[in-house]
DNA sequence: TAAACAGAAGTAAACGATTACATAAAATCA
DNA sequence: TGATTTTATGTAATCGTTTACTTCTGTTTA
């Protein structure tokens, strides 16, 4: 591989003004002819180590995702395209809904020198990334929040979103209304389950507790917890599934256990992929701005790296949507019995 | 940042002793102490890039996928697991399908001088790849193949594949059978397509031309083309879908349409996702060991990387398995005709 | 015309590790 | 014990860039 010296030497000048221009700097223009004749005569390509170990940029930045299913690789999607055409590239890591693989993954991409973390963060605490941003690295929290630490974030208003799902269910004639939901120590599943109590409050009515259940965010989850709800001596009617991945396990469940929807059972689900849209029924569901969320990750984290550092910390906080499909439908007073 | 020249300052020793005992060579047992402690004191941690700079090596590896849907993030996971069980680390790139894309990315992966490369490969031509190998980084193609170039790859056999789908519905008593299925350049797309035609041949019947169609891989195209077949004079009564988007579009149109799976059509699909399963009813399809390739392919690139050649150059085959499920049944001749 | 000043290009010191080679100390041998 | 080998450590070059500083050339100004 030829190097910038070799270039230097074909084209009789310094490797100063090689690197001049390579970097676009102001070179005369016979000068500037001659290096790139002799780039091009030698296939010469510039050393990214060797640049990065002289700038300590790596024009890289990380992304640490708790899985790598379709809500957060869309997401990602988005983000690499942009951040790409700021000729930045974006590794993405899978943290597992893990916290300690959450640590593990960000310190990897912090040695691998990283020039700003993306994070969805798995646990309420966040002593590892205020660590890294006290040292000078951007970091913006994605989809999820934590409660100690100034950090800009790009959220989705979750209480809004899981509000809209069960207040849809309440107008349908829905009393006793299920929720499976993800851990609470993630701010997506604290804020989900607050949305769902505020509609009780705000329509004067009491939610019945033996029908709240919190799961991991995963499939299995879902499908446990489906289970149980419509195990229960008097399931309720309604359920509203506040997680994408605990949608599926759900559906999965109620699919098996030959429940019949939206006649035997109310449903509500959780992001809008392909599957929900091909669900039998098609599902309703609160759909969250992925591609908004990736462009705001994207474009917020590049502000930060180029040390413009206006509105610090800056929130976003995306606005979901409901969207009704054929999963749900009005009450009525025999709903389930056949399932008793 | 402290440096190796710090942790040598304060230990009292040459940054050469330093190195060694962070490369695990032979020193006094005190001065290893001696270093250590030197080490624990000023939360000294290597710097990778100026070790890469050094060594040409940067314990990366790059795998371009197609798409950064479930099917290759399953066996990205996987292939991340085992990679980081050898403190290599992985860079997931997607290459949409899009061969000058791929190119692209491979290209700024080489650039970012990763020790080794996994490609799921888009087209059927491989100069940009076979340049690469010959430059001395390790290459193995994953899922696919190219027919120009000597390389390393983990494949299923997908000939075998599409005939275990379509000689189970030639069993139930289907002669016309519908194929959708990828671009035939790439070497899934063509082997399921001679799979399909063998058990014709085999079991001497004739295949009816204007039953097949060739999309791209994508969820669109299935949804288009299953559309397409079912809108025919005389539409197929059997469909064997050759991949997993296109999978998820035919039931989105087969769903859209009304059509009864199986009663009014019997449809054979690929791969095991939880939407295959979920889905109303559960999916007869060809499952491919995603677990297996991607085990294969990360054991395969690290020997590779650490410079063992045997058997180059080396391909695994591995056998997909048929596991049948409610949405094939024997035939009926009344089947389709009330969609006509 | 000489002094002052740009502008362009060169020199060489970083960046933070590894490692070939040199040297010193310890262990082995006759 | 002195010569010789072995082992442990230090010295300094190197990887391929960038960049502060210097030097040179040519232009402007008084």
């Amino acid at each position: 591989m030829p190097t910038i010296k070799d270039v230097a030497a074909r084209a009789g000048v310094s490797t100063a003004t090689v690197s001049r221009v390579l970097n676009g700097e102001k070179v005369k223009e016979a000068t500037e002819k001659k290096v790139l004749a002799a780039i091009k005569a030698l296939g010469y390509r510039p050393n990214h180590i060797a640049r990065s170990l002289k700038t300590q940029k790596t024009q890289t930045i990380g992304f640490v995702v708790p899985d790598f299913g379709p809500f957060f690789m869309q997401v990602a999607e988005v983000v690499e395209d942009i951040l790409n055409s700021y000729s930045y590239s974006l590794i993405v890591c899978n943290s597992n809904e893990n916290p300690a693989r959450e640590k593990e993954r960000v310190r990897m991409l912090v040695e691998k020198k990283v020039d700003g973390l993306l994070v969805v963060p798995t646990g309420d605490t966040a002593s590892h990334l205020r660590e890294i941003q006290q040292q000078g690295t951007p970091v913006v929290l994605v989809d999820r929040m934590v409660k100690d630490m100034q950090v800009d974030c790009v959220l989705v208003d979750n209480v809004n979103g899981a509000y809209q799902a069960v207040e849809h269910l309440i107008t349908l004639g829905y009393r006793r209304i299920g929720l499976i939901n993800g851990r609470l120590e993630v701010t997506t599943g604290e804020e989900r389950y607050r949305g769902f109590l505020r509609v009780f409050e705000d329509y004067n009515l009491s939610v019945e507790e033996g029908l709240i259940r919190t799961g991991d965010f995963s499939t299995e989850s879902g499908y446990i917890l489906m289970k149980e709800l419509m195990g229960l001596p008097d399931p309720p009617p309604a359920v509203f599934v506040a997680n994408y991945y605990m949608t599926i396990g759900a559906m999965l469940a109620v699919n098996e256990m030959g429940i019949k929807v939206p006649r035997d059972l109310a449903l509500v689900g959780f992001d809008d992929m392909e599957l929900t849209r091909l669900a039998n029924p098609p599902l309703t569901a609160v759909v969250q701005p992925m591609q908004e969320m990736g462009e705001k990750a994207a474009e917020l984290i590049y502000k930060r790296i180029g040390g413009d550092n206006t509105g610090f910390p800056q929130m976003y906080r995306l606005k979901p949507e409901l969207v009704i499909r054929d999963s749900t439908s009005p009450f009525r007073k025999t709903k389930n019995l056949e399932v008793i």
